[in-house]
DNA sequence: GTTAGCACTCACATCCCTTGAGTGCTAATT
DNA sequence: AATTAGCACTCAAGGGATGTGAGTGCTAAC
């Protein structure tokens, strides 16, 4: 569609403005080493690149912009043949330590993302898909609360303090604990709820009191809904962008960022690999003149966790893109390794 | 030092300041209910009002804005006396829920007090200082690695992964567990480490191998130094501040408040009660022109942790220190609620 | 098909002017 | 002696004008 001139025009546009985030003229074009035309040829093609909808102009004599869809064109057409995979070892020195925790490793990833890009990163952390459960504790603190302590076999705790009821007996607090130990380990951690329900609660019958309330009680320790973890790095960044200079937009980028449940749901990727969603064709209204690039990485058959990084549409894609390849790809071993420890 | 009303002037200056975020004119001044003044008189007792300090001009012809000279004056003077503790239950309903765990009231409480005042809380986590070990549990997870789970007497948990170095033997690292969880309940979280040194390792040194890598492990696991635990709430509240219209104050705000560190820092607070901080008094550059006041909140005879609020130097001093007055009361309470339970 | 040339456009900066809120000072009033 | 009215003065802020320069589109020449 595009004959070979007109790309490469519409390319060293988009460049020559996601470096300087001014509008690019014909004539600073023209005087490009790799550009042999005059600078009314590149205006013709230019006015033809606009028609076309890949270009844009901020006023009637400005020089032009890339439009989304010159984005979406360059993204899709220009960068992504020309990736390959490389081998960058961002997080070479993390890896090797082997104290950290897996929830410091993605803190890391995050914090590293958001240094070498200058954007903002959100790392949604691993679900809990495929991890099973290692042991459960629950250790009383005083005669009314306990801690209840749940340890996955990825090396996952979650714990959660809470008040034994009243009408609650000692005694059968301790027999629950100890069915329950020996019923729920490896149990995968999405079928607990249902486990528990299914097996568990006639075996319980039989040894405790009152099981309706040891029932609602396991639960709402248990299940209630965990909220989603998310990394974010370099928050303020993105306050370094030329095109955030006025602070309406400052405002609501920053009262998004703090509604955690919409962050998460916005850069929750179901597909594999790299998605990059440009300007409005983000769903949030918040982001809607921002890019956002989201990275999966997994482990085995499922689905883990979700990288992102959040910048101006005028974002160094191939720059971003290929890094957040391959950390991808690098938090996808790391995890691996730490899944293979276990075994 | 100041006469009746030239203090009467002071005061409504600066309540008119804090509403309005403009300079205040005399003949505003004069129309107002309780001033039974003319301009000039008014503008008479401004002039010698900035002469002592108390005053500013933003340009020769402007109106008049508190100094922070001011503003001191205002809260030592004004405001202090005038306190009576209100009892207001800001928390009521968050202390009744049993299912809390501390960290979560916490978070709660300083969510609360960024949303009813509309600056940007910050709360120190309540240190370690009193707490005991109630129970150590060091859980295998694979032949290589272990997670070591600590539970305090307040109910708060802290875990860590590591990796059980190659030259371990399993039942080596069994007897440990053994000793160290025999000896090391009910001793202060403060003296883990020392305990730890000083009794525990000759014991250990006859049933144990290597005690060398023991020690170093158990160290390196224990007494990794914490990060502090902050909670911030509303940090996009300052944004809706018309003193935050310049792009660059948003962004070293904000870079400020993203190492926690340093934050931390700023806001530990020696001293017990309320403590305002305004303006240039503060020695950190980030928030030259802000004002920062902090209350802690304790625990018996040790001080436990800090309420901060950060806003303009033009604050609604009154309301914002007796709401800080309250909730540090009731958090206090609420914490003590927790550690009598767990007695 | 490409390019030089030229008229035209428009954001942006600068200067100027007006307006109005506010002051300080002086003289009159209480 | 304290208060107030009056007045000249100041200055930020807003609103044209105006000039400048980077850029365009179009036409005609190469």
């Amino acid at each position: 569609m595009l004959t070979e001139r007109q790309l490469l025009i519409l390319q060293v546009i988009i460049d020559d403005f996601i470096e300087s985030a001014h509008p690019v003229g014909s004539r600073v074009i023209s005087k490009k080493g790799n550009i042999p035309y005059s600078a009314a040829t590149i205006r013709n093609e230019m006015a033809d690149l606009e028609e076309m909808g890949y270009l844009e102009k901020t006023h009637t004599s400005s020089g032009r912009i890339p439009s989304e869809k010159g984005y979406r064109y360059y993204v899709d057409y220009v960068i992504a043949p020309t990736l390959k995979k490389t081998n960058l070892h961002i997080m070479k020195h993390i890896v090797q330590d082997g104290f950290l925790e897996m929830e410091q490793v993605v803190q890391k990833a995050a914090e590293i993302l958001s240094d070498i890009t200058n954007y903002t990163s959100i790392i949604l952390g691993p679900e809990i898909f495929n991890t099973k459960l290692k042991q459960l504790q629950i250790i009383p603190l005083s005669h009314r609360s306990a801690v209840a302590i749940l340890i996955t076999d990825a090396g996952h705790v979650e714990h959660r303090t809470f008040t034994v009821p009243a009408q609650m007996q000692a005694s059968d607090l301790e027999k629950m604990i100890n069915i329950l130990n020996s019923r729920l380990q490896g149990v995968p951690m999405l079928r607990l709820q249902h486990v528990l329900h299914s097996e568990i609660m006639a075996l319980l019958n039989k040894y405790v009191n009152d099981v309706e309330i040891a029932y609602d009680y396991l639960s709402s320790v248990f299940f209630s809904d965990q909220p989603v973890k998310l990394y974010i790095g370099g928050k303020s960044n993105i306050l370094m962008q030329p095109e955030f200079n006025n602070v309406e937009k400052i405002r609501s980028f920053y009262s998004m960022m703090e509604n955690e449940d919409e962050v998460a749901d916005l850069i929750k990727s179901s597909q594999n690999g790299i998605k990059v969603t440009i300007g409005n064709e983000n769903k949030l209204e918040a982001i809607k003149d921002l890019s956002l690039i989201t990275a999966s990485y997994d482990i085995g058959e499922n689905q883990m966790g979700t990288i992102a990084l959040i910048g101006p549409t005028r974002m160094e894609y191939r720059k971003v893109i290929t890094l957040m390849n391959a950390l991808s790809e690098e938090m996808t071993q790391a995890l691996h390794h730490w899944y293979q420890d276990k075994e």
